[in-house]
DNA sequence: GTAGTGAGTTAGATTAATCTAACAAATTGT
DNA sequence: ACAATTTGTTAGATTAATCTAACTCACTAC
């Protein structure tokens, strides 16, 4: 069984090889707040476990095993802070911190309940899907707000982070999942856009709110 | 803050405590499973940082500070417990294990949200009573079936132990919190009992059952 | 009242996870 | 294509928690 912090390597590979393709050492340590030579030797450690394919100076990926381990501490995270807000009545902005703990913790009678008691949801509050028992873990479309065009339509699915300061911005703006946007313009200069959705006047949102905001075309 | 590995050395000082008034080094090492150096070098480490009283070759006590800190994780212990039965279906026998890993959980709010979800529970799933948030805790009349007399009434109020075994030894007995026994008879030479209860035939219980049987006079 | 046993202590080593300093490889920009 | 910058690596130290081996203190039994 890996160590918690090991854990903590393994999803942060995960998340970076998803949102970004190619993991390097530095990618890892600024993600994880720790210095190089600590992701360094961890990455040897984890290697030597065949959890990562890795050779000096070439980029990172998950072995099977990796990815196999990593997507079920996602799926302990993702029930979390799903059984937190659907059964406890937590806000999707407070869950975050607490399920990077509760994560950690080694009983899958645990998380099974939880995940029974909900009726086994395929998505955490953010819309992020959440991985089964073994591991598997469904296709997410990656299309970004920021890569719209002016005039688009598009319904809010899910974030690409769930930070609490980031959560709370988007709560005093009363954006949720699910809700319909119209892209009016997009400003060239900083790449912020201006969007309207319903019982809302216009708001600007800039570049890096809409690359954390992920969302499917309707028609 | 106090690390995991701290805190369970506090907790484990404050059961101790309570069980036989005075804890040595060794009914620590014991208590943790870590060889007396292990448990002689923390309590040096616990007395730096004022939480307990030590001099060399005498045994131990928790201050005020530590016996709070105890408090607080025996709190969030007994909270998890509670928790896991009444809002998450698991049976008493279940749920020691998995409060050992949630007790460590570093976030008020979880505590706080559980306990309201259950209306301030004052005692846990096996009659031991919950602290309060500043570490106060009711004093428990801490009367053992083992010292009680042939003739004697008593109802069943709470356990001394919960490890998942003798929980289900209890299970398998139909004992649970609230029965009323009556003492039948009690072998001198190995001091088991005989005890009715209803709808059962009767029972032969050792010595080390009825040690950690609480029970309360009923007249 | 000393010998023996058990409990406590000290010393020194180990492991996991971290750091800084120094250096080496790779990539980028002109 | 080479200098500069960024990224990665190695070496060596540190801290928390653990261990074993060896020694010492304290109490118990005659």
């Amino acid at each position: 069984m890996a160590s918690t912090t090991e854990e903590n390597y393994l999803k942060a590979l995960y998340i970076l090889s998803i949102e970004r393709g190619v993991v390097t050492i530095s990618d890892l340590s600024s993600m994880l707040n720790v210095s190089l030579p600590t992701a360094n030797s961890m990455v040897k450690n984890l290697k030597k476990q065949e959890l990562v394919n890795y050779e000096k100076y070439k980029p990172l990926s998950l072995t099977k095993k990796g990815k196999r381990e990593a997507a079920l501490v996602l799926r302990k995270h993702r029930l979390t802070e799903m059984f937190l807000v659907e059964k406890m009545g937590f806000g999707w902005e407070e869950v975050h911190e607490i399920a990077e703990q509760v994560e950690h913790i080694d009983s899958s009678i645990f998380f099974e309940r939880m995940d029974e008691l909900m009726g086994h949801p395929r998505i955490d509050p953010h819309g992020s899907p959440i991985p089964d028992k073994d591991g598997l873990i469904e296709e997410e479309s990656y299309v970004q707000l920021s890569n719209c065009r002016a005039g688009d339509k598009v319904k809010l699915i899910a974030l690409a982070h769930s930070a609490s300061d980031f959560l709370k911005f988007l709560n005093n703006r009363d954006l949720h999942l699910g809700i319909e946007l119209e892209v009016i313009s997009i400003e060239s200069y900083d790449s912020s856009m201006v969007v309207r959705y319903p019982n809302h006047p216009l708001e600007t949102l800039t570049h890096p709110v809409c690359e954390r905001l992920r969302v499917e075309q309707i028609r």
